[in-house]
DNA sequence: CGCACACTTGAACCCCCTCAACCCAAGTGG
DNA sequence: CCACTTGGGTTGAGGGGGTTCAAGTGTGCG
């Protein structure tokens, strides 16, 4: 459970020089900023990094912090008093978190790879989107973006079969792949059954008649697709 | 299908005026602007009124609009290919409806009571967006709760209990109603199901089986609570 | 080796869905 | 006035998709 504060070696810890430099930069609303700007952003913000399974963002914890995740997947999950799960996405590169209108995070986090990421406290960055109007709008785009992917997982949730749903996941995945084709797993079957409302055992069998059905091949870190067309219509709901 | 069109009688025409004295003010967004600055809002907004049952947005057209609902209730719906229904939320007066990041809108819309509400072209809102900052804040503000309680019911959608579900709905439905205790259900059993990811059947099981129980009482508008500490706690999922 | 963890597979069960009948109130039209 | 229709709601019987319970496989790791 302990936090691990990651500083830069001197020489690349000029104001401004860590974000500039950052691999994250292009996929996350710091984009907004040009260089010179981006110094600003540096300076209120905090690189932090946690291993597999360590858990950062607490539902219902006071929420002082903003994160922008450059390194790794981390799962956003809420639970019931009596311990059942639902994952409310997997949140990679790019993603900025804890966009909360209550004082509170509504959601917990959990890192399921080793994370890095930047942390901006919430009263800074607000600080900052008084000067910068543009970051502000951009993450008006942002919420409204997660607002959409959430009603199409209500959608799913609340109309979709099982095959239904586990294709919607898997044509998911493939959409943010970097080969498409071959989709990556990081998270368990568990992770899996949690946020597409099913057990572990039917996301299992679902994949086992996927395989063989001739729609897809497993791999070792996940899924190859062999039927697009077919899973596509599945998940649509076709 | 055919829109009615509202024009104020000449004597309160005046720009501003409509807008300072709307009803719906202090609950929407509108009330970031103070009485001068009504008056630009004002010019840019149309009245409207649909009545029972007429679909005012679609899902997948282009979005030209932004709307405010002034009076009564809309139901927010995304459709299958084969016809399933899921009903993202029910919205009543104050409420901003629109939100998109994308093009297009993601829902279709439709009154389930008669409806009044403003309309604003998404350009002329974005122009005015620049001028009042405190209106874009409060609208990142909106889409932030909206997420958060999207989120809640994709809890509810995934992981909850047919009776869970209902009682969740009830306490939801108590906690914006004028006289708590008393719950106005101005949608049908089908529209709460649509919303639920239940069937007609099963809502109605279910509140028969709470009356019974003696948890709520049956009256023509909707329901009366007897219960509230047992209904909270199976929304809870306790 | 032994343990933990992730995953798969089988069998039985159950909650909710499906299908169907029926009630009731509000039109509508002769 | 009654006959008929339509839409919303309730209730019952039966079935099925997904869960629950259980056993077993594979794999990484101390």
């Amino acid at each position: 459970m302990f936090i691990q504060r990651i500083q830069s070696p001197g020489s690349t810890d000029l104001p401004g020089s860590t974000c500039q430099r950052c691999g994250a930069r292009a996929q996350s609303v710091c984009c907004v900023l040009d260089e010179g700007d981006l110094g600003r952003l540096a300076a209120v913000a905090v690189h932090m990094e946690y291993a597999r399974g360590q858990v950062f963002i607490q539902e219902g914890d006071v929420a002082q912090d903003f994160y922008n995740i450059t390194h790794g997947t981390v799962k956003l999950y809420k639970l019931l008093p009596d311990g059942r799960q639902q994952v409310m996405g997997f949140s990679g590169i790019g993603y900025f978190l804890g966009l909360a209108a209550s004082e509170t995070y509504a959601f917990s986090a959990k890192a399921i790879e080793p994370v890095r990421l930047c942390r901006f406290s919430r009263k800074k960055l607000n600080g900052l989107m008084d000067n910068f109007p543009q970051l502000e709008r951009r993450l008006l785009q942002t919420a409204c973006n997660e607002l959409a992917m959430a009603q199409e997982q209500m959608l799913l949730l609340g109309r979709k079969t099982a095959r239904e749903r586990v294709a919607s996941f898997l044509m998911g995945r493939n959409r943010i792949a970097p080969m498409p084709g071959t989709i990556a797993l990081p998270m368990t079957r568990t992770e899996i059954a949690d946020y597409l409302g099913l057990t572990i055992e039917t996301v299992s069998r679902t994949l086992t008649r996927f395989r063989t059905e001739g729609r897809l091949s497993m791999i070792p870190e996940g899924v190859m697709v062999l039927d697009l067309p077919g899973l596509e219509a599945l998940a649509g709901g076709g």
